[in-house]
DNA sequence: CTGTTAGCGCTTTCAC
DNA sequence: GTGAAAGCGCTAACAG
């Protein structure tokens, strides 16, 4: 059916060897030679067999994008999509394929990072939605194949990564509300196996006691991203601290049941609880009150960490941290404090 | 570097044919040979090398993934989020790995789709985001290798196509407001060159002439399924057409874009128009008011296309539609019309 | 400048 | 049951 590189030098009258150089761009061919070979390939349709290319070069041209359970990323939780654009355009523009990966939690097939590595031989991989307890994450860190991963700190001499600067961006959320005049903050945080809980958690220390505030550990709640637990955070928060007047959450999705859990109580937002949240997905924006929240650069993550593996990939770049800024939006959720 | 086949050959003491039947299941493998050479597979690590058998077997056990600018629909539009989801799911379970191809439309990469196929050796391909008069339509129905369509209903003998039910969906909106006491029922589509509105067009005429209502072309309005372009429609129709009470919209995202057209122009929804939306993506029942919208669903379109390919790909069955039944869901954007 | 040759790691006849 | 050998489509020395 396909038409093969042995077929082209037949037509062209060279040997498979001279095709293969200019299929190749050598620049030892005689011009009048390449022309001839350039048209019989025109003519007969031919695309060279990546495949073949493959196996004798030991290189796919192909990218991995490994992702702890994708699907539980559907209903909100649009960093994952728009760092996965990210990744694929990049990836497009220098020429490489993206091969998707994602551990399906339900029949937990033994196949490993590592298996898939070894089976596909992608060239390098980029990993997101991994926590710092899980198994992959040092098989990666460890292994020989490049390899970049979004929000997690860690690099080896074959692993880069990309992440916001968290500190920062928690730091602003909170000197903001405290420019307001708010003093009993609370945090509802996301869980602590995520390396940006922690930095954010960091953040949000350093603006209180940068502004002479004392800090309360009891004023964190540690949820799990999702829109229900930014309901029981602040439930929790309120019912124990009544004295709180703003909270900062860790996740746009928390900040929105936060502010539908204090609706729902017959609540307003930002009269009753000023709110800031993280991320600045779409939803943000559109929502009554619209959230005032710490963005991400969520698509130039994904562009970076391409960019990144790449060049340790082709370059044979030493792994190395990538930190982008985060981003203040004013919006709707934050009033200044009034007692 | 990587351990090969010879290498688990050597140490087994055996043939490489003989590892390979133990590798492809094969039954004539005597147990105490198979055991022998399982447990050396096992202590050295060994994973085939699935470019090698690619290349021989000439199957890559890979689905291609074919999005015409898959960025584009990064802010709002998660519906191609959800059927990547579907897909990826799906043929992970079957055992085959998803690989993307965006075109991007910036650098227009003359890169076929033929040539992607060609080149990438993918088994099979499902498309998505393309519009009837995209060159790569034809090509793709054409194509002597498998393929499923998202939402363009084209078959052919390699062919089929997986979309849900447009036309009810439409129907089941537009009797609701009909239901509602609404006469004069405004149709905010999208471009003419998706298949989508063509059905939803179909559908919205049918409930009206199914309630002996009559059909003004005049109160269509065709959008890009973007938000402004809902809020536009809006405005259109409410200015040429005042009496309009109700409006049906063939995207969530249009349908947000409206209600945020009458807000802030200082109306309110559903008091003054009753609104319907389609998809029912998350920002659907996180806004304020939460918007009454028919339905899609999405992940399981993703995994149907894969189901769909699949069969085609390897019990050789004949391409064919398949439609999935939308939903209608009742929410806070429409009430009675009250004269 | 061009051709010959030897693999890349695997599957698959075909003998034994 | 098992092995030898051919070959998938291509690249990369090495000659000429």
């Amino acid at each position: 059916m396909g038409v093969t590189i042995r077929d082209v030098a037949k037509a062209a009258g060279v040997s498979i060897t001279t095709v293969s150089r200019v299929l190749n761009q050598y620049t030892d061919v005689n011009p009048k030679t390449r022309q001839k070979v350039l048209k019989v390939i025109e003519q007969m349709g031919y695309q060279p067999n990546s495949v073949a290319r493959s196996l004798v070069k030991n290189r796919t041209q192909t990218v991995g994008l490994v992702v702890s359970d994708l699907s539980k990323y559907r209903s909100g939780h649009h960093f994952m999509f728009d760092v996965l654009c990210g990744i694929n355009d990049r990836a497009q523009e220098l020429g490489y394929d993206l091969v998707l990966f994602s551990t399906t939690p339900t029949a937990q097939k033994k196949t490993t990072y590592m298996d898939f590595v070894k089976q596909r031989r992608v060239d390098g991989v980029v990993m997101m939605g991994i926590r710092l307890d899980d198994p992959y994450t040092h098989e990666v860190v460890e292994a020989s194949i490049p390899s970049v991963l979004i929000d997690v700190p860690l690099t080896s001499k074959t692993c880069s990564y990309v992440m916001t600067d968290n500190v920062k961006g928690a730091k602003m959320a909170v000197e903001h509300l405290i420019n307001l005049g708010h003093r009993q903050i609370g945090f509802v945080n996301g869980h602590d196996q995520a390396a940006v809980s922690k930095e954010r958690l960091t953040g949000y220390i350093q603006a209180l006691e940068g502004a002479g505030l004392s800090y309360h550990p009891d004023y964190v709640y540690y949820g799990n991203f999702e829109q229900e637990d930014g309901a029981q955070g602040v439930r929790c928060l309120k019912q124990r601290h009544p004295e709180i007047s703003a909270v900062f959450f860790a996740s746009d999705l928390m900040a929105i049941g936060g502010i539908k859990y204090i609706q729902s109580s017959g609540g307003q937002v930002p009269r009753d609880l000023s709110i800031v949240g993280f991320d600045d997905i779409s939803l943000a924006s559109l929502m009554q009150p619209a959230l005032t929240t710490i963005r991400q650069m969520r698509y130039e993550m994904g562009r970076a960490a391409v960019e990144t593996l790449l060049r340790m990939l082709e370059n044979g770049e030493t792994g190395r941290g990538m930190i982008l800024p985060p981003e203040l939006v004013l919006r709707e959720t934050t009033e200044p404090f009034a007692k």
